[in-house]
RNA sequence: GCCGGGGUGGCGAAACUGGCAGACGCACGGGACUUAAAAUCCCGGGAUCCGCAAGGGUCGUGUGGGUUCGAUUCCCACCCCCGGCACCA
């Protein structure tokens, strides 16, 4: 019977669909393992990336069921997003339309795959039964304080008059029509993640089996420092403080200016008092014209004006002159720094360029950099620490100890404090878009902002038919949309038009996943604390900052609102790498992409999720090759033709017979020994490892013994295996094969579980693979009963002894010497040393 | 600049705890089968030198050094590549 992999495909597809066979339910008796991919965007097609990723997860997933866990693997769809939206600005179909209809198809694509999902599950981020809990949940962050609202500076194309996201400005300009961007002031609403930033920095050290790549970026995402807010008065106006934050206050003596950024409250203020306030104001705009982007990179020159106010330094009640320069940022600390271009490299530049005093205030210490001149002028600024020097009472001190005792003088006096800033920012989730979350919110001239009540939940998106991409959110221009009553007085109110940004709907889809059809609330906390959190996370390393700093922080909301009993939703976590052709990212204007579709018509789907997995490990990127899924494709009909082969005498013979038989030939031995090995490593490169790679090599090596057992057993005779002498076969020699064919199958069916079901099914077995046991291996089986150990003089590899297993050490050493291969290289010398490394090496040195 | 990960045959890779470097696969070469080809099955292969051959010598995991009986693996210095962060005060 040929090998025909696309009837094999269709044939359990159905079969697995129609036996509900991945649908599960909580079942506390037995162990849980949540088996999770990144759910899609759905883009339309699905793409080589997404079968890698979907495949990595699979295996797990299927292995695992094997294992006897109870467990949950759902897929389902990050439907909300702009390109949608945009499609519908270009093209006219409205989003809903585009999405439901990419979601089939790719849907299709997936199950053509193979995938074990439950289905059942299945949720789109845009059904208003999913979405109406991200309402839900914002009125209850907003009740804590943890959603609220501000003023802050965003992207702002002024030809299109909306709203942009960082990514959607393109070398400073809006990427639809090339106007300049501009920062503008808005309204928006954000999530305090901020709150949490000490506990998602401190408690990256509990996920253990994270990568430590993504570990790290999130710690540098989170960015803490320690160091002081210092008051520096303005100058004409005591009452006025202008807040720096420093991480050297032990510098502060050497702070010969004060430097605000454009963007600081005191610039308004500042310019009406000045001279010329419309030339001051010219210059702040300039430096807010500026790329933001460029700006924060350093790529943009230093710049600044006096802006004639001055400030006092609180610790040497001198007066220094305050400047405004667009390399301090807004966003971050406090929007304003003490400059002390003696210590700090970027001061250093600044000063230089306007002719600034540069006062130095630390001098290397003993142990510190001898070739740093104490005193003549500095080429670059000295950041080390040391010991300080004209600083008054404090003079004399280590850095260190003078950061301490100067943050409690300014404590102590009421003009600072010790404090820790952190680089992440709260998070800004209002979008000026229509395709996504509305946000739950009312605004009443009498009550203020006001929450939609729970029980008019959801605030379902209006029906819109037509997008022009211009304006504000398509939402704001819906009179039916906006004009509400307010729930507090029943006068007439406004609703919020804008939406939320899309990763609110993935940062806690895997708890609904749980619980998807819940109605009354977003899961019920029980079935929550039975499936999560989830034990195996897989999906792209692009997601390791936002979606996964985002989805930590929402777990710890849920936990402080007693919906969840743990902090980290994700205990392991894999992250694969891209699928790259020509050593590209594969994308359509490239026109280097390989389309799935195609590959399984072809191949099938066990060929192409071999070959995926097979190809590199999973973290590394892997360079498609058509011969390579030609060579998974070859392995696969290979193993078929074996089983094919033997198929009539397999079903005959008990698999577990070979553990019981007497008699074995070496060959025999060899074979077993061989199949309990494969297990041990399959099991452990799945399991412990993850190295999808080696496991199927080893398996490959399986089969190769396979073949090479068949050519000694059946025919005697290499090259001819095929054809008759089947009287020559020994009932020992099919047990054996018996026993190898059943563990290959097992092991080979979280890969490539289309051909694995047909072949069990006509090794005899009902009830399908997915009911069948993980094999497990004979420890005793494995270990080989001999050995061969190299035998090395002066650390050359000289000769080889084959030994029994378990030789004594004084033995080896005796044979090695003995060895006639070993005996030309001792003659005439000294032995001065003979290592025996049990069971592994025999090192002889000789003089 | 800082942080993380890498550098191994023609190519993708493997080597799990310091112990035979290159498993497995791709591409390639040879053979069997075939009228022939494809498919399949078998065999071969790091480089280099000696040898008709069997076989043997030397070199070989980015570079240079070190530790060790023994180093792809550990240590020091350096080069290159990839990813992330980056005027964060």
């Amino acid at each position: 019977m040929d090998y025909t992999p696309q009837e094999l495909d269709r044939k359990w597809q159905g079969r697995w669909a129609e036996s509900r066979a991945f649908e599960t339910e909580v079942d506390p008796s037995r162990p849980k393992f949540y088996c999770l991919e990144m759910f899609a965007y759905p883009s339309g097609h699905a793409h080589m990336g997404h079968v890698r990723n979907y495949s990595m997860g699979d295996v797990l997933a299927r292995m695992k069921r094997m294992r006897g866990f109870n467990v949950l693997h759902p897929f389902g769809w990050d439907a909300f997003g702009l390109p949608a939206e945009n499609a519908a600005i270009k093209h006219g179909v409205h989003p809903e339309t585009s999405t439901r209809g990419n979601i089939a198809h790719m849907k299709g694509q997936l199950q053509r795959l193979g995938i074990s999902y439950a289905w059942d599950r299945e949720l789109a981020t845009c059904d208003a039964e999913y979405y109406t809990w991200n309402q839900w949940l914002f009125i209850r962050m907003f009740e804590r304080g943890l959603a609220y609202r501000r003023r802050s500076s965003v992207n702002w194309c002024g030809s299109c008059n909306t709203v942009l996201a960082n990514e959607q400005v393109v070398d400073g300009g809006c990427w639809r029509c090339g106007t300049p961007v501009e920062t503008r002031d808005l309204e928006q609403w954000f999530f305090r993640i901020t709150a949490y930033a000490d506990e998602l920095l401190e408690e990256t050290r509990a996920l253990t089996k994270w990568p430590d790549k993504v570990l790290t970026m999130q710690r540098n995402w989170i960015g803490r420092s320690e160091g002081a807010r210092i008051a520096f008065a303005l100058a004409h106006d005591r009452a006025v403080p202008i807040d720096v934050f420093t991480t050297r206050v032990d510098t502060i003596y050497g702070a010969t200016l004060v430097v605000i950024a454009p963007e600081h409250p005191l610039v308004a203020r500042l310019a009406d008092e000045s001279p010329d306030p419309a030339a001051f104001r010219a210059e702040v705009q300039a430096f807010r014209l500026q790329d933001k982007a460029a700006r924060m990179s350093g790529e943009v020159e230093k710049q600044g004006f006096d802006t004639g106010a001055c400030v006092v330094n609180p610790f040497t009640g001198e007066s220094i002159p305050v400047w405004v320069a667009n390399f301090v940022l807004g966003e971050y600390g406090t929007g304003a720094v003490m400059a002390v271009p003696a210590h700090d490299q970027r001061d250093f530049e600044f000063a230089t360029r306007y002719g600034l005093p540069i006062r130095r205030v630390i001098q290397p210490d003993a142990d510190g950099d001898a070739h740093v001149e104490a005193t003549g002028p500095l080429t670059e600024a000295f950041v080390d620490d040391g010991v300080l020097a004209a600083s008054g009472p404090f003079t004399g001190l280590a850095s260190e100890a003078a950061r301490a005792a100067m943050t409690q003088h300014a404590a102590t006096q009421g003009f600072g404090e010790g404090t820790i800033q952190f680089r992440l920012k709260d998070w800004g989730i209002s979008r000026q878009r229509y395709w996504g979350t509305p946000i739950p919110m009312i605004y009443c001239e009498r009550d203020g902002i006001v929450p939609v009540p729970d029980d008019q939940l959801p605030v379902e998106l209006p029906a819109v038919t037509h997008f022009t991409g211009r304006g504000d959110s398509p939402l704001a221009q819906l009179r039916e949309f906006v004009d509400v009553p307010c729930p507090t007085c029943g006068g007439p109110a406004r609703r919020e038009t804008d939406t939320m940004d899309t990763f609110v709907d993935s940062s806690w889809y895997f708890y609904r996943f749980a619980d998807p059809r819940n109605a009354r609330q977003p899961f019920d906390p029980a079935v929550v604390k039975y499936w999560l959190p989830v034990d195996f996370y897989v999906g792209g390393v692009e997601h390791a900052i936002l979606h996964l700093i985002y989805s930590r922080f929402f777990a710890r909301v849920f936990r402080d609102l007693g919906l969840v009993d743990h902090s980290e939703p994700f205990t392991q976590l894999l992250t694969q790498g891209m699928v790259l052709k020509d050593g590209a990212v594969m994308s359509k204007s490239k026109g280097n992409v390989v389309d799935p579709d195609q590959m399984l018509q072809k191949y099938g789907a066990d060929a192409l999720r071999l070959y995926v997995l097979f190809v590199a490990p999973p973290e590394g990127e892997i360079e498609w090759t058509d011969t390579g899924l030609e060579g998974s494709f070859r392995f696969l009909a290979r193993t078929w033709r074996f089983v094919d082969h033997w198929c009539d005498r397999l079903v005959a013979a008990d698999a577990g017979a070979a553990a019981g038989i007497e008699g074995l030939t070496e060959g025999e031995r060899a074979l077993r020994r061989k199949t309990h090995d494969t297990i041990r490593r399959v099991t452990a490169d799945i399991e412990q490892r993850q190295q999808f790679n080696t496991a199927i090599a080893a398996m490959m090596e399986l089969v190769n013994d396979l073949y090479a057992f068949g050519d000694a057993t059946v025919t005697g005779a290499p090259g001819r295996r095929h054809e008759g002498a089947l009287a020559d076969e020994r009932p020992q020699a099919i047990a054996v094969v018996a026993e190898a064919v059943d563990a290959l199958v097992r092991l080979l069916s979280p890969f490539a579980p289309h051909m694995a079901e047909e072949i069990w099914e006509r090794l005899g077995h009902a009830g399908g693979l997915s009911a069948a046991t993980w094999p497990s291996f004979d420890e005793a089986v494995a270990r080989a009963d001999s050995l061969v150990i190299p035998v090395q003089v002066n650390g050359k590899l000289r000769g080889r002894l084959t030994v029994p297993a378990g030789t004594p050490e004084a033995e080896l050493e005796r044979l090695a010497l003995a060895d006639p291969a070993v005996q030309p290289h001792l003659a005439g010398r000294t032995i001065r040393k003979v290592v025996v490394a049990s069971g592994r090496m025999v090192s002889v040195v000789v003089q």
